[in-house]
DNA sequence: ATTGATGATTTTTG
DNA sequence: CAAAAATCATCAAT
């Protein structure tokens, strides 16, 4: 039980040397006490073990116990005003939780959610989503922070365990020489964890930085940006340049397109957003892409089935400009008709005729403007599917 | 290094 | 809230 390397006798530990009285002026007797109180430094070890022994064992020494007990008493310097608390927890409650939530304060749980795009299936090909590369290096840089932060608390927490034992300790070896009641050790030791969950919580806050900087750096797809596989872009293009007259797919329609083009239902959306203000912009940088995504449709030209095929052409039939792009002038697009038709007879026979004054196909924008640096060999479109 | 294309995000608008 | 418009940031060809 007692430290003391020669337990000649139940021998309590030195006491403490006091910070001395800040008020009273040392009187003549006080000044010879501090004296050997600064003389203890100097004192070996064997001699200070006898010093405190002796001074142990001095008659007086119960009644000075009691006359500090009394002394404590009155001064009221008791703990009753130490609450703090409150304020604090709650920056630490937002940093533990989005630890928590960015998987760095659990190393379990490796499963993901249901979040990840649903069309990740299979990519046919094009390039596969290359999600999984960044995403693994990202996972090892999280899993690094995850490390630092994780061996760096643990430091922390056993440095707080052996510095408030240690305390406890010296606080309850004291407590034979002066009062110390056990609310005093308990808030000592409540300090003590004050201190270092403050801390923790400064490991806590870079380490959320550090996750917030690795977000945004390998996560933003914003800056990670791929083209769209071949594919993709094909089975859009189709969509739009089919639906000329009103480029804007249902929901069912764009998780449509998204699966087949593997890509997701709000990557269609962006397509689309895109694509249609770009091509209302400019109208003649298109022309090429219409020619190439119309003409293509020449495969399901089976105008005989009835199923659906009427979607293309729901909309304004009889008056004024039809399509969401406004016509440049109609008699361009006539213009420009007639001299597709000497240029290339189209193949499939009607189609020009119907075009000039069709109902339906008068839907289709403007095949191709002015052509200022058009190019005459341009195989132009008609948009009869 | 420059530049046009392009996917994504943000702001404006109906 | 969805679409338009403006803007950003990267890719890819030069």
């Amino acid at each position: 039980m007692d430290s003391p390397p020669r337990p000649q006798r139940p021998a309590p530990p030195p006491p403490a040397p006091r910070r001395p009285p800040p008020g009273p002026p040392p009187g003549p007797d006080t000044g010879e006490v501090l004296q050997q109180i600064m003389a203890i430094t100097d004192q070996s070890l064997e001699e200070a073990q006898a010093r405190k022994h002796a001074l142990n064992c001095h008659r007086m020494k119960p009644a000075l116990f009691s006359v500090l007990c009394e002394i404590k008493e009155k001064t009221v310097l008791s703990i009753h005003g130490i609450q703090e608390e409150g304020p604090p927890s709650a920056q630490l409650m937002r940093l533990d939780n989005m630890l928590l939530a960015e998987g760095v304060s659990r190393p379990e749980r490796r499963g993901r959610g249901g979040l990840a795009a649903a069309a990740n299936t299979a990519t046919p090909g094009g390039c596969p989503n290359d999600n999984s590369l960044e995403h693994s290096d990202y996972r090892a840089k999280l899993s690094q922070i995850r490390q630092i932060y994780h061996s760096e608390l643990e430091k922390y927490e056993q440095a707080c365990r052996e510095f408030t034992t240690h305390v406890t300790n010296l606080l309850r070896e004291q407590s034979r020489m002066r009062p110390v009641s056990p609310k005093e050790i308990e808030h000592m030791v409540s300090v003590i964890h004050d201190k270092f969950s403050a801390i923790q919580m400064q490991l806590k806050q870079s380490t959320c930085e550090a996750v917030m900087t690795l977000r945004s750096r390998f996560l933003d797809a914003r800056r990670k940006r791929r083209n769209f596989s071949k594919q993709a872009t094909e089975v859009l293009n189709e969509y739009f340049y089919s639906h000329l007259s009103n480029p804007y797919p249902s929901e069912e329609a764009k998780e449509e397109l998204a699966r087949k083009g593997g890509i997701t239902v709000s990557q269609v959306s962006n397509w689309f957003g895109n694509k249609r203000i770009r091509y209302k912009k400019n109208m003649g940088k298109f022309q090429e892409e219409a020619t190439i995504y119309t003409t293509k449709m020449a495969v399901d030209t089976t105008k005989v089935g009835g199923l659906g095929s009427q979607a293309s052409c729901p909309s304004t039939p009889s008056p004024g400009p039809s399509g969401p792009f406004p016509l440049t002038s109609a008699g361009d697009a006539l213009i420009t008709l007639q001299t597709l038709a000497s240029l290339r007879p189209a193949p499939a026979g009607g189609s020009l005729r119907s075009q000039a004054r069709g109902g339906c196909q008068g839907a289709t924008p403007p095949v191709s403007t002015a052509s200022p640096a058009g190019d005459p060999g341009i195989v132009n479109s008609d948009a009869s599917n």
